[in-house]
Order: C-alpha cells, then structure tokens, then sequence
DNA sequence: GAAAAAAAATAAAGTAGTTTAAGGATTTAG
DNA sequence: CTAAATCCTTAAACTACTTTATTTTTTTTC
C-alpha cells in the first residue's frame, strides 16, 4: 500500500513526525470498492469517513419522486461521507456508491476519536475539512439559487476538471439538478457558440 | 438584562454551575440593532456570532443580478453569523441586517476561545450548533433542487410559524428563491383549495 | 463478439416560474 | 396627519426547464 498520497494530503494542513505518520496509518482501513457497489446507504449509520486513493465515488440522496441528487463526486485525493451521520452516528440521508472500481482508505469514528485523544493535531485537521464542506455546500447553495443551468455547468467543469470524461452525461445531470435531455440541448448550444 | 433566555439555550446542550454561568455572561455583549440597520455587510470580518434576544435579522447574498437571497432569519432564541467569516475570520460574503428592531448578545471571536479554554464544554455547544446548521443547509439545499416552490413555501411556514405575520412577503420570496409576484399566485391559488 | 442494456441525441408539447407593467393598498417618515 | 415610498395584486407575454417519445450510439455482460 502506498501511503504516501493521503499523507501528501494531510500535510497540507498539519505536520507530523514518523511516529505520528505511522500511528496515523495504523488506523485506516484500506478496501476496494467496485463499480456501482455500495460504501452506505440511507437509513445506515455512516461509521466511516472515506478517502479516495484511485477511482470515483459520489454521495447522493433519492428524493420522493425516485430522482437522485447527487452532492459531491469523490476522485483521487478527496474525501466523502455523510457528514452528518459520522458526527452523530444516527441514521444517514445520502448513499455513497462507486462510479468506477476505487481504491478507499477508512477510517472509523471510533479509530477518529482515538486520534484526536493521541494526536490532538488532528482536531485542527477535521475541522478545517468539515469548514471546507461547509463553505462548499453553501455556495453550491447560492449557485443552485441563482445561476442558470449552462452557468453551473460551466461551474462544474471548473470544480471538476476532465471528470466529464470519466463519468456519463446523467451524472454530471443528477449534479447539476436538471434532466440529461436538457444538459444535452446545453452541450448543443455551447458547441455551436 | 435578562439572560435567562440565553442560559436556557445553552442548558439544552450543556449543564453550567453557577460560576461557570457568570462567566459565559460576562463575556456576552448586548446590543440593539435598530431596523434597517447592519450587523455585517459582504467584504467585512465578521468578528461576532449573535444570540437574537428579541426581534427579528436575516442574513442574505446578493447575486451578480442584484438579487437578494435570504439565507436565514433568525428570531428570538435563534443564532446568527456569517458562520465561515467567523470561524476563519475572512472577509464576509454574507449580510445581517434587521427586519425589525432587535437585542441581540454577541460573542467576539476572541472571547470565544477564552471560553473555549476556561470552559472547555463549550467546544460542545458550539460544535452542535455548527453541525445543526450544516444539516439545515443540506436539508435546504435539497428542498430547493427538488421541491417546487409550493412546496418550499409549505416548509417555510413549518420551520417559522407566525414569522410571515411580522415580514413581508418580499421577504418570504427572497428567502424561497422566487418573485414575490410569483409567491402572490401560490397565495391565492392555495386559498381557493 | 453478439445480444442486451444503458446512455445520448433530437424534437415537440407542456409547465413552473419570470418579466414587465399598471393600479390599489399599506407602511413609513417627517 | 399627510406625502412619499414601499408593497401587494393581477394579468399577459415570455423563458428555462421538463416530459414524453423515438432513434441512434455506446457500454456492459456473458
């Protein structure tokens, strides 16, 4: 296992020396997970908080009608969870589920609080983490509120540069809030443009 | 002053004995914010979190059109900041201002983490208060891709009972995302049935 | 590598919400 | 208490997006 991406990662933030790094390490659980397969589903407890080392996951909620919404797609070097359910251990609204075979290296709320007990440090690093969730999700807020549907395409494909040629139409749909119909009348009329 | 409002709200996430209760007092500010007037405008810090005593603000964006979004109003018993402002103490992109004539006690970001120190359980009570508001935000943020504005007016009087008798229904719209012109037809249609 | 399944494109008709404009009602400020 | 400002209602024309349906293309599966 090759550690040294997620460590990449938690040193923008944090420093850590090497017996830090290894406890660190000897805390996540590294799992496959392949294509459409399921890392949660709504109505589960969420006991984990994902990385994503290689490959594509994306969290989602269903709503009444059986449309999916999706909130955020995961590529390399992210991470994903329902927040929400993590922190409170009460029943999750989102699935997570893979949009290719990914590579994922867990960790647990009980291995979580652990570290924060051992490596306090790493307070600092969640919580700059989940302020960024924050921040993400309420200006996707803003956006869905104010911006035209060819404006957050656009948005998207700055957010998520190259994903568009990994994933279908109907996903970047589904982020987008509208019908893959319409996303297509979009890509037209950019085209021509 | 009266701060038993205060204290109760606190005690509904955390117990306090009686010198811990001065000294969350003491480092309380009041203030009165009269209609119309700001608490914070968009390019500022925002250096306070704000317990509304009585009254009634709102926080709102400004889009590139001009148009205001309402993204929260908070009355009696309610917290209000630019919560990403605060915590990062970054320039706002939020406004507070008050729709009526309000009392408010603020917490400065500095004696907040006196209070964080001297009264560590306060960590608690302001990380539920900040989880609480991220699952509003999400909750809002799907209700607003999926729902239509009938159906988000019918939530918006769930989550303010009586609060449309004391704002105008320009404000309503604003925070629905919809014209008032629009929310004027919801009206009068949801009347006849 | 063929059959089946899923995704994408196109188009026509429909709907939710906006825009503009005008008159009447209510609130605010001096 | 009055003038001015703001707000609310109504309505017609318009726009962004959905729905439904059909055909073509691409992907998946065995």
């Amino acid at each position: 296992m090759n550690y040294d991406q997620i460590l990449q990662n938690v040193e923008k933030h944090i420093s850590l020396d090497a017996g830090e790094t290894d406890y660190f390490i000897s805390l996540l659980e590294p799992k496959v997970v392949k294509r459409k397969k399921f890392l949660l589903q709504a109505g589960e407890v969420c006991h984990f908080t994902n990385y994503v080392h290689k490959g594509c996951l994306r969290n989602y909620t269903i709503d009444d009608r059986g449309f999916v919404h999706i909130s955020l797609f995961a590529i390399e070097d992210w991470w994903i969870s329902d927040l929400h359910s993590f922190l409170t251990q009460t029943p999750a609204t989102l699935y997570i589920d893979a949009l290719e075979d990914t590579e994922v290296f867990q960790m647990s709320k009980a291995n979580m609080e652990k570290l924060y007990i051992i490596i306090p440090k790493f307070e600092r690093f969640f919580r700059i983490m989940h302020q960024n969730a924050f921040i993400a999700q309420q200006q996707r807020l803003m956006q869905n509120i104010s911006d035209t549907a060819e404006d957050r395409y656009r948005q998207f494909k700055e957010k998520y540069p190259r994903l568009e040629l990994r994933i279908s139409q109907k996903q970047v749909a589904a982020y987008l809030g509208i019908t893959p119909e319409f996303l297509s009348m979009i890509k037209r009329k950019m085209a021509k443009s």
